[in-house]
DNA sequence: TGTATTTGACCTGA
DNA sequence: TCAGGTCAAATACA
């Protein structure tokens, strides 16, 4: 089954204009969809009635995340998205930063105080995503942890990433990850991102990624929504780890490739992810 | 040794 | 004053 479903991430849509990326993403999410039902029967084929049960209600989660970011979409087109970005705006969940992280790094004493330009309030024309997932993928994008903050009446942190080249390229791409409350036995994650990337510096991985890995990836989803997927993500992962799920999720970064191409297997069973060199990394 | 993460302090808007 | 977002030294790891 699973190299049915491989099929899925196969497509490559278009990159052009954010339209047209954005009725690429659509069509993707509507394969996944019927996918995601065409995995449901044969998840109920599992004799094992306990895993069965989890599997089905994995699928049917994930039958509910496309098509919410399937909806999402749509009233996005619909709406007349900003030219620039294909993003899908929704309200903006709190206050945003507009800083460029332009990395002035040069503070030679720590702790001392210095003139930050940032929270641009008015910076609410920013690109705005909002991704609920349950499954981290990774989206090719490097991802630096910058910071994790215990959230008013959240029970988990959240988790603050920018760009990888913010520095280099000058990418203002950001994202905020939070773990909802676990309502249900699979860890929900809030992912907003912020900003597009301008640095598009995706990692060429497609190439060399075989279909088989994404098979294996489509296949451990299930598997590793059965224990959490947070734990399965993060051999780089030291210290906290074990007793700080989320951090272990956060430090691969989250990702959530639907709104873009949709088709990256890049994370293997273990919740590895290709290697990268530096510069390059995840 | 270089790079990425952790973590507490700092900053800013509400 | 509070809460959220960011910085950057310290730290861990490959």
């Amino acid at each position: 089954m699973s190299t049915r479903l491989t099929s899925a991430t196969k497509s490559q849509p278009p990159r052009c204009s954010s339209s047209d990326r954005m009725d690429a993403a659509i069509q993707e999410l509507r394969r996944g969809t019927r996918l995601a039902d065409l995995l449901r029967e044969q998840v109920e084929l599992i004799p094992e009635l306990e895993r069965r049960h989890a599997a089905v209600a994995n699928v049917g989660e994930i039958s509910t995340a496309m098509e919410s970011s399937l909806s999402l979409l749509q009233s996005e087109m619909e709406h007349s998205s900003s030219p620039e970005v294909g993003a899908v705006a929704m309200a903006a969940p709190a206050a945003y930063s507009s800083d460029g992280g332009t990395g002035e790094r040069n503070g030679a004493v720590a702790r001392t105080r210095r003139v930050r330009h940032r929270r641009g309030k008015h910076g609410a024309e920013l690109p705005i995503k909002e991704i609920l997932t349950e499954a981290p993928k990774n989206d090719r994008f490097h991802w630096r942890k910058y910071g994790e903050k215990n959230i008013l009446n959240a029970e988990h942190p959240r988790l603050y990433y920018k760009c990888g080249y913010s520095d280099d390229h000058k990418c203002p791409a950001k994202k905020y990850v939070q773990q909802q409350s676990n309502s249900s036995p699979t860890p929900v994650f809030m992912v907003t991102l912020i900003n597009e990337h301008t640095c598009e510096t995706l990692f060429p991985d497609e190439a060399s990624s075989s279909s088989i890995s994404a098979a294996s990836h489509v296949l451990d989803f299930t598997k590793a929504s059965l224990s959490p997927p947070v734990m399965a993500a993060a051999p780089g992962l030291k210290k906290k780890e074990e007793e700080d799920s989320m951090s272990a999720v956060s430090m691969r970064s989250y990702p959530y490739d639907e709104y873009l191409s949709s088709s990256l297997p890049t994370m293997s069973p273990d919740g590895d992810q290709v290697k990268f060199s530096p510069g390059h990394g995840w």
